[in-house]
DNA sequence: GTGCTCATGTAAGTAAAACTAACATAGACG
DNA sequence: CGTCTATGTTAGTTTTACTTACATGAGCAC
């Protein structure tokens, strides 16, 4: 088995957990029921365990095949949704903004009720999308994006760059911070989706081994790190204000260029006019404000 | 097209993104060539979109390329670290506790430094994985599951019912909150992954149209509700701090019974025996506590 | 207990998808 | 200009996903 199932066969698991019958599934996705028999006979051969128990003439989910059900519904389902966002439109007065979930929970939402202020008028919808169809067929009415920019069709406007470092919570190791890139590298790192080649070449160290807890969520990353758990590498757009705060602190003042720099994005429409220039013009500067705190600390 | 593109073309896209070559993509897969090219042409074709600029004999990625190849290497990234997973070994004093991420920040997390307190020579691990094959075959040592129980060939013992319950922020509309469940699902709602079902028909009211805001990360909800851009249908356990802190208040008394309740799950196996126990028992006295804390609020 | 209905399972055949092999085109370089 | 090599295309082959037909057994009414 590669690494993940076929998906005909993760399909008809869902279907069948979903509705409890073979039958009903079949019916549901236009197939027979002899087809989604052998998808779920094929998976069961692939995981190896047993997703149904066989009772009379039907079957009922095993546990294991609930929690997989739960996890694949979720999947499966936010597949659907994006399906159904490509032919949803926005509504007036409402701005309907694609963000990465990092970024608007870090950067735009803590400064969201600034635009509320100016704008009592609007509703912000934020979607946790990068799919730059969004954009293009109008679902979105503005999105923030990291990229080199280049979107053809899109207006675009660049925010700001950002960079990478390493955080750590003032307490971490009982106050005894690491001062030098090979003390980093050698304490608990907390490992995330970022690669560690880029410091560690500006830093001259190797880099950190595989050793180490491995968190695919950066709210989590940033929280474990709060506790003491580790350093983490992470951009310095989602950390500015808890290192402001003092709730954590850079290690060394090695700082790197992250490759993809932030975005506004836009389609080009009458409809949109008012909301998109407003937006654009609070949140230019409300990026004029953060950089500019960014400043006394470079 | 179906509402994923098939395996085989991402697979491919993702490797030819990373090496900036056909050639050298068909050789790391173990294909030809020409499987590679059909698969990149396949699936431009199903998105629409051109994923590659070719320029003279090679190609090089779009900016739409960019992004998705991002978006594609993540996802396949975490499957192949599961993969890498399953082969690991936990290391001594090292507890690896598999939780569910929004468990793991709101409930386990901010409770971890007791633990540190008491077994300061411990060093816990937080792996965001459901997987009960991770349990099975030892690669954790302990997961905080929600479920049925029953899981064979596991330890398991029964932590905590959990409910959902609808939260807003105290500030929400002013302040003029709603206090009848149709004002609830007459207002903006967060919309989250939880089904509004169960707490409609219990409340009597008629479940909320699709309208508004769809968020699929739940710790981005609560910040967007805690910034009072709607109410949100949330598990009780996830919020519990913050309607103790006052940052968020619970809408009407409705509290609807969670299907799945919270387990502590681990295999039972020698070496682990001595930090499952502790573990365990420290989070079944958080447990106690967190159940007490509730009381007088029931 | 018998007979009927119906739900899932299995085997073989058919259609579609994924791949290979061969050929084509054009860019890069000496 | 000639050679090498990278991607693209076409046709054939293999594999996967589905259909059709048959099998088994549970559930239910009489």
């Amino acid at each position: 088995m590669s690494t993940l199932p076929p998906l005909p066969a993760l399909r008809s698991f869902e279907a069948v957990a979903r509705l409890g019958s073979i039958t009903l599934a079949a019916a549901e996705m236009h197939v027979t029921h002899s087809a989604i028999s052998q998808q779920i006979k094929l998976l069961e051969d692939l995981l190896g365990i047993a997703l149904f128990i066989r009772e009379g003439r039907g079957l009922r989910l095993s546990e294991d095949g609930r929690l997989y059900a739960l996890q694949i519904r979720i999947g499966l389902g936010e597949i659907t949704e994006a399906t159904r966002l490509v032919r949803a439109r926005p509504r007036v007065d409402e701005v309907v903004v694609a963000v990465l979930p990092s970024f608007g929970l870090h950067w735009l939402l803590p400064r969201l009720p600034r635009f509320y202020a100016r704008h009592p008028h609007y509703r912000v919808s934020l979607r946790a999308s990068l799919d730059i169809q969004d954009l293009r067929q109008g679902l979105v009415d503005i999105g923030v994006r990291m990229g080199q920019g280049g979107w053809e069709g899109l207006a675009q406007k660049r925010l700001f760059d950002d960079e990478l470092v390493v955080v750590a919570s003032p307490a971490f190791n009982g106050g005894r911070l690491p001062q030098t890139a090979q003390e980093v590298v050698s304490g608990p790192i907390i490992r995330t989706v970022e690669s560690w080649l880029g410091w560690c070449s500006a830093a001259g160290v190797e880099e950190p081994g595989n050793a180490g807890l491995w968190i695919n969520d950066s709210n989590l990353v940033m929280e474990a790190v709060r506790l003491g758990m580790g350093v983490a590498l992470e951009r310095r757009s989602l950390v500015h204000a808890a290192l402001q705060r003092g709730e954590l602190v850079q290690l060394t003042d090695i700082r790197v260029p992250y490759a993809y720099p932030h975005w506004l994005v836009w389609p080009q429409r009458e409809s949109s006019q008012t909301k998109q220039r407003d937006f654009t013009a609070w949140i230019e500067e409300e990026v004029a404000l953060y950089l500019a705190s960014l400043a006394p600390a470079a």
